[in-house]
DNA sequence: TCCACTGTGACGCAGCGTAAAGGTAC
DNA sequence: TGTACCTTTACGCTGCGTCACAGTGG
């Protein structure tokens, strides 16, 4: 029971925010005061509760409207749905995380002071190397690290080697290798891998 | 010497980003046809290349303007700007990977299933502690390696922790018992580390 | 005459912020 | 009487994509 400014602030959202869910339809208030004033009851601020939680997940409004509507219509698979949703959505988280990695590294490159390169807060090859000899790791290890994180988490794997700053052909040789390694003799390594 | 459908496909943009550059005053042709079509000449291309440059690594249009501006109005400290630009960049990037983390933790958490997890490609505590034991690390190598970390990189190391999906209180946790660790006699551990 | 190209202008997109011009609650 | 709230409408931001309608080049 309360107008469109007092929600807000107990969500910590602006006033406009909540009128502009308002027009999109994704919130509704159940009612309004004689006076044409928004009025909202415990269950739409339930609803908006439910939004705020999808919405720090970056799910765009859209998908959250479909989300709750279909929640209301049945339970039927309304689990499913969200899974679906939030599923999407990370991918996106991905692929949008590999851009900003790209234009880090565009940076990097174009600035080639190495100086710079730590004040972008991602490691390069050469700190993480000297990290792990820190913690007692020889090159056996590293191996080793390299041909379980391959066989365990690949897709993991390529991220952490773009992260590195590596360039994309050294990347497939590290994995190849490790693919190799983890069911062949011990062979001669790459000339160059994170060790 | 070319008109704008051409220069966009040579650059493998649209013709509708070129007439939008124009529109900007960010890449104006120097010349017209009779029947009044956008004429591109060397320089117009030479132009449109460090344009590209900077647009790869996200630097937002208005900046890219005032630095070629000041770039053909005197030499005197254009690298200067340049990189200042940059650095902001690399900061406005630092902050949107956090802000882009901080929303795959969100969805791991609403989903509180780990197989969904491993889809998100962000590895979690658990996969890390178990490729550094598969590559012969040890606990005290472990305890070597976060003391290392925040003693080498600190911000890497908070980075790195949060990335993990650790809640606040335990980074900070960690993080002041390497910093003690690395000036101290053996104590006891906390309960909780990347371990 | 055909077809690919060009011009200008306008609207759309996400998710709101901001302002204008006024009515309302206390 | 003040002032802190509320109403609606509409435009701004980024970086273009996508019409629509008309003229041009070959």
């Amino acid at each position: 029971m309360e107008t469109v400014g007092r929600l807000a602030r107990r969500f910590g959202l602006s006033r406009s925010t909540l009128l502009y869910y308002d027009g999109l339809g994704l919130l509704r208030p159940s009612g309004r005061t004689a006076a044409g004033y928004r009025w909202y009851d415990a269950r739409d601020a339930a609803r908006l509760e439910q939004v705020c939680r999808y919405r720090a997940a970056g799910v765009p409004l859209a998908d959250i409207r479909h989300l709750l509507e279909s929640d209301a219509g049945g339970t039927r698979g309304h689990g499913t749905a969200a899974a679906a949703v939030l599923e999407r959505r990370l991918a996106a988280l991905n692929a949008e995380m590999a851009r900003l990695r790209a234009q880090q590294e565009t940076i990097v490159r174009i600035l080639r002071r190495p100086s710079l390169r730590r004040r972008s807060r991602a490691l390069g090859k050469a700190a993480w190397v000297r990290l792990l000899r820190a913690a007692g790791l020889d090159d056996a290890g590293m191996d080793a690290w390299h041909q379980e994180f391959e066989r365990f988490a690949p897709e993991s794997h390529q991220d952490f080697l773009e992260a590195l700053g590596l360039p994309p052909r050294e990347i497939a040789r590290v994995r190849a290798w490790s693919r190799r390694r983890a069911s062949a003799l011990p062979a001669a390594a790459p000339r160059s891998r994170v060790k």
